[in-house]
DNA sequence: GGTCGTTATGTTTCGCGAAACATATGGACC
DNA sequence: GGTCCATATGTTTCGCGAAACATAACGACC
């Protein structure tokens, strides 16, 4: 249900020293640049602010520039945006994704006609 | 040390009801085709036996056919094998991979450059 | 200065997959 | 029939990341 029926490919950058990225952390900056708000974003997909908090924090310190910008306090008590360098890391991973699923389409379909049928009658 | 130095993408193929493969099943099946056994390709990554038979269990169950035939008693105490489906689905895998790296590369380089330099000197 | 909603961070609790441990079984071979 | 080794499974223990819980700080606005 909250299950999106079809994802095909899911796949992670994976850099040296435990730093990567992957569809999380992709979906999580989405959601920043969607609502400006971490605790939104997190909110979003079901993850706690914490977790979303750390999974920025992460992000802002594997990359030269931030990735994401934090203002605190304020009428609406605060907010966080993407930067430009958020933008583009969002984009190309976005990017590889699509450019991966559509080069390894014919293989991917290969495996799944060979799957065990279930229709089960659940 | 046992882990390679530039890893780049890591990716699973996901269908429905849980099923899917990724990069364990996918090393688990080479292994075993390299050792022709299920334990010795277990231990081969560090893994216990039970695990490495239980993913052997899911792949079997998943596909229509199974991927590892297994043979129990005689003078060596038994072994395993993959079968053609198994051949198959493993060098589909490798060929999404080898695709997948091929057709991200670019993106891949681009967010690869704008890590921030982690030349600590720990 | 009080309100408000968000970011920021520490501490504690907990669930669950993984590991560890324990056995049983098969069968070729001598 | 005993040996050997790998497959086959059940049971228990355990570590660790995740969730839950708890506060603090910030700052525009009225």
């Amino acid at each position: 249900m909250s299950e999106p029926t079809d994802p095909r490919l899911r796949l992670r950058v994976v850099f040296g020293d435990g730093r990567m990225v992957g569809p999380g952390k992709a979906d999580l900056l989405e959601l920043i640049r969607d609502t400006g708000s971490i605790s939104a974003a997190g909110r979003a997909m079901r993850m706690s602010y914490k977790r979303a908090w750390s999974l920025v924090e992460e992000m802002n310190a594997a990359f030269r520039e931030p990735l994401v910008a934090r203002t605190r306090g304020g009428a609406q008590g605060g907010g966080a945006a993407l930067t430009a360098a958020g933008e583009a890391v969002l984009s190309h991973y976005r990017a590889i994704e699509a450019a991966a699923a559509e080069a390894g389409a014919p293989d991917i379909a290969a495996i799944r006609g060979m799957l065990r049928d279930i229709s089960d009658g659940k």
